[in-house]
DNA sequence: AATGAATGAGCCTTCATTCAT
DNA sequence: TATGAATGAAGGCTCATTCAT
């Protein structure tokens, strides 16, 4: 539940002054559709990325009409918002947990766990990484949800690691980026139990080496 | 020159029998045309987006008219594909020295030497970055080349670590995917010292980690 | 009562075979509801113009279900007539009135009631303005109504110029489009003292000038 | 030349930041283009109306492909624009030959010039006046334009009266509707002549009896 | 009878690509 | 060969209208 809360949150928070929000499903009905769309729109955003799927596209895959899609999206943006915001969400609340654990685990267990936080949710993972470099300007859910993770895996770090925050600031984005190769690898093909492997290995690598000041120093 | 032979040759060999093939320019005055194109062309991709960029923009971008554009450039994919491998020759010729060096380089060296070589080109590599993303299906340049870097980083591995070759591809992709960060993380405007930095020294920790039995072990 | 018989009569009349009626509300929540939607729709139409309006706004302002709105109107057309026709009925009745009183009135009073009964039934008047001018064809009462309208002017013209009829039935559709002016030039914010006021003069100069053989001479 | 050359300045004029202009006609053939475009525009417009036109339809009415009307009027608006401007030039001309004429002129003889310049340029004074009403928003050349013609409208009126101008501006919105009755009418059937006659006797009227202390009296 | 979710035709607009000049 | 006008498929989105609940 938690997620679609914040989804309709947020999405409100994002909109200016013309905001029209889409309505929220108030029947069971309405809720199986949306859910059914937000598949669909996870589906072919992974597919396409975010210029290349088509709103018509979606519907069908979902099974909808045009019209009801718009019902409860009222636009493109917004969709990739709810789309990338269930998946942000559900990893927001890993992370969560995962910084109170931070100081008691290891690099090995910590790689492995922000590794896995970055699997969950099939379908929507990849479209979370396509959604993820979108160049678009405007007042987007997907930036500010990017920025919080950024800064939750800070926290982590820097509890795991006992650096101070800066240093660990200015670790989160590679990490991320590391978190995200996972997925972004195993949509090529490769073979996941490698490719898990190695991205465990390099951010564990990563953080074990910013422990010893020798690392860090040779780094510099 | 290399580039551009590398570029026509390639070209031709990833279109099928219909492929038109755009024409080499033989004057002088062609050849800068076709320069000053490609210029604007990845300032514009790098810019938007594939998708987001219009042939019209790039055209006006190179004080060109259209029908030039489309002349040495059939369409819009090749365009892209031109402009791609002009960034991937010439790291590929980067690579090449580094196959050459690597056995001599530590880990901290063959890490800067790696970052550095993703981060040339100042135009280019943005607009690779965008274009390395794209969900394109067909028979593009883009893949090909992305998988001969990608064999070349391995070869570079295995040189630097002395560890099987098999275990030097299986790095390669996650090495790939840091040194792509450097560029994807300077576009968002983070503090580039910074960024550099935790490049090079993920690299290297993983590196020098995957040369430690310990460590690898540990990994897995 | 009376507009509300008219209506619908009317309404059918209009019509040919596949018209769908809409239902004649019979209880008294049935009426209210009507009155709210008419309201609404008059306020809507005046606001935005006929093309512009949407029926569900049109509905939701009436705090009805869009399902409850197409119950007693059964398409956007005939929604329009009947806000259209309950700003003529009322005009009608007016204009029947000064059809009696025209011989006893000069000029300046028989200009200042055309204009008073111009600007009776404020939202709705607004809304007649605005509906008056589409250019939708078909079988729509609008049309009808206009031409009784225009009929009744003509004959309080001829009442009160002592003219012959045909004279004063070409007179008939400028002093109607002089008494539009009133609404439409409020709506554009201009001082309603000063519109109302050259609104009569215009029509009393116009009546006056008539009765005298001069004028009318002149004019042609 | 004098519409064209103003057309297109203002045009620039009343777009904001973002504007497209349209691409001038350079050549021959877009030349003609844009004046069957026009042309066609005009109609549709004058037909319809603004909302319920569609660009489709005026594009296959000038035999043009959509795209090519999008070429030269970069939406829908400035089209109308364009339309609205050829007719409001041509009137403005009309009546700044007027303006030096006007204290020369009789009440009837203005009126004449008046309603004359109203009924200029057939297909586009019915389109003027279906785009008169328009209650859009936003910084639309329209606008603009019934001001300046109101105004001018204004300075006619002082000039043959010698009422203050105050008065005549007072006069003026009223004269213009009076002079867009003429072209109303006549596009409902009326029979041409006594429309035309009728609408210069209401203005001759009306203006005759602003002269005269005592009309001027009652009607206030 | 009332409700509001569902439908889909159709609108405005963009842009890759072609082709006459 | 260079130019830029022409083309039209396709995309995002709206809204009148229908119909299941």
């Amino acid at each position: 539940m938690r997620g679609s809360s914040r989804l309709f949150y947020l999405r409100v928070s994002s909109q200016m002054s013309t905001a029209r929000t889409g309505v929220l499903p108030t029947r069971r009905r309405g809720r199986d559709r949306v859910a059914a769309i937000l598949d669909a729109a996870a589906a072919v955003f992974a597919e396409r990325g975010f210029d290349a799927a088509t709103m018509t596209e979606i519907a069908s895959a979902a099974c909808t009409a045009i019209g009801s899609l718009y019902r409860f999206f009222p636009n493109k943006d917004l969709l990739a918002d709810a789309v990338f915001s269930r998946y942000a969400d559900s990893m927001l609340d890993t992370l969560d947990v995962l910084v109170l654990q931070a100081p008691l685990l290891g690099p090995e267990a910590l790689a492995e766990a922000l590794v896995a936080s970055g699997l969950q949710q099939r379908p929507y993972r990849d479209a979370a990484v396509a959604l993820a470099d979108e160049r678009n300007e405007g007042p987007l859910l997907r930036k500010a949800l990017r920025a919080s993770i950024r800064d939750k895996v800070g926290l982590i770090l820097a509890a795991a690691t006992g650096l101070p925050a800066t240093q660990a600031a200015r670790m989160a984005p590679m990490v991320l980026q590391a978190m995200k190769a996972a997925p972004v690898l195993l949509r090529e093909g490769l073979d996941p139990e490698a490719v898990v492997a190695e991205a465990r290995r390099m951010i564990a690598c990563y953080v074990a080496g910013s422990m010893q000041p020798a690392c860090t120093a040779a780094g510099r």
